[in-house]
DNA sequence: CCTCGGCAAATCGTATACAATGGGCGCTCT
DNA sequence: AGAGCGCCCATTGTATACGATTTGCCGAGG
């Protein structure tokens, strides 16, 4: 479609761009979601770190696409608080605050946990058994020690589990948390100790499995409170300083 | 957060409303914010009604700025779901569907109830009185015929009620839910009953001021509900009729 | 040696030009 | 006259060019 020999500046002949070179002519709303797809896994996975710089002109040569579509997708990881821009200096990760940190872990059992009964009366066996695969392949890649595809795994459980509460407004919301609680992990967690502890989704799975509502929600508010628990919260005020509060008279 | 970077210069502290993220300013970002908060607001006060095109050309035009920016506000507001955006058709006002309308109102009563107690701990006397003018002034609206008006400010008491709880996260959410709600009215709302009655909210706000969460979180509970059963939900399958999944055999 | 001021490079913000797609509408054939 | 078909226009999607601003460097002066 728009495959063209671009860029007669050169510098396309020695670069081979590493980067699932798309097949030409894909639609266009399709490769948009796909390298969406890429950055938003790159960040959750902690490929890329938080304060990490994305700059357009990069991304646009990476993905062999122009500016154009790069910002659009950048700007939709801003409203999802994914990726931080700022005004002239071009986009960044998101290195969330502490405060935000607590609000997000807040904000996750409050939903979450809510969340619980109503899953609970709606589950049936194939949910079950879908999440109890989800959390044993999670289990396997934490013990094969990849941490990035745990991550995503146990964000992916977290995610699946609210959408069976058939609301898909709060189901997406909670995604977007997840999201925003593995960019907290990279900055606050402790090497080596991953928010959640390998048994605990199956020990969950046990309980909707169960019917134990209650079990279930009270252990998914444990499960919650040891993930913010294991934070190491320091305040980190060094970036955006926000000096005109600070020095205002 | 730590998004407050206001230039000197600038002086357009109306601190209350405080709609979104977009601290840094400069020069150009501020008309970006304006035609945002002018477009939001007309959709929410229903001066645009869902399913009214929003064509690219016309806003440009009428802003007096390029098709660029236009895109950009346009794609913001799809992804807080107020205009939906449809591949080669253009934006367009999101037409709420039932089932989303019954997950933003489940999603707002597990939400709005939810802070309650958090907000009942950290109210202060100003914040008492700040809600109380809104309150005021939404029924002064209501009784001067001015419905538009009205509802932007029964979300606006809604969204700062959430404010209060100080977890800037969910408040966010709340506000966006409550935009959607007023989506919601526009189209499966009856005419002449708009959803809060005039006295509730400031009912709310006596129980607040006295302290008594347990009545303020189920008169919230009741609010929320009544809102939404005062809406005439017809399912209204005419658009999009899946034809696939009618005809399959 | 330290500091201040200007210059240059880098990078984002905006506008415009071009391409492609889909719908509306008139023409023609039966 | 009705229906099918194809062309034209309206509208969006994408790319690139240009302008603005910020940053970092380097030289000059105290």
């Amino acid at each position: 479609m728009n495959q063209r020999q671009r860029w007669p500046e050169g510098k396309e002949g020695t670069a081979p761009k590493a980067a699932t070179r798309r097949g030409k002519d894909g639609d266009g709303a399709e490769r948009h979601e796909v390298i969406y797809q890429s950055i938003s896994d790159a960040i959750i996975e902690h490929r890329l770190k938080p304060g990490a710089r994305l700059r357009e002109d990069a991304l646009a040569d990476v993905f062999d696409i122009s500016r154009t579509g790069i910002r659009k997708i950048l700007q939709r990881l801003a409203l999802e608080e994914l990726v931080t821009l700022t005004p002239r200096r071009g986009a960044s990760v998101t290195r969330p605050s502490a405060d935000e940190a607590k609000d997000v872990f807040d904000a996750r059992q409050m939903i979450e946990c809510g969340l619980i009964p109503e899953i609970t009366r709606r589950i049936t066996r194939e949910d079950i058994q879908t999440l109890r695969d989800m959390a044993t392949q999670e289990r396997e890649a934490l013990r094969a020690g990849e941490q990035s595809t745990a991550i995503k795994l146990s964000a992916a459980f977290h995610g699946h589990l609210a959408h069976l509460s058939g609301n898909a407004t709060l189901a997406a919301f909670v995604e977007r948390l997840c999201s925003r609680s593995s960019l907290i992990l990279a900055v606050y967690g402790n090497p080596g100790h991953l928010g959640c502890e390998s048994h605990d989704h199956e020990d969950l799975v046990s309980y909707l499995e169960k019917g134990n509502g209650e079990r279930a929600q009270a252990f998914m508010g444990r499960h919650l409170k040891a993930i913010e628990a294991s934070l190491s919260i320091h305040s980190e005020e060094d970036e955006a300083p926000d000096l005109y509060t600070i020095f205002s008279r």
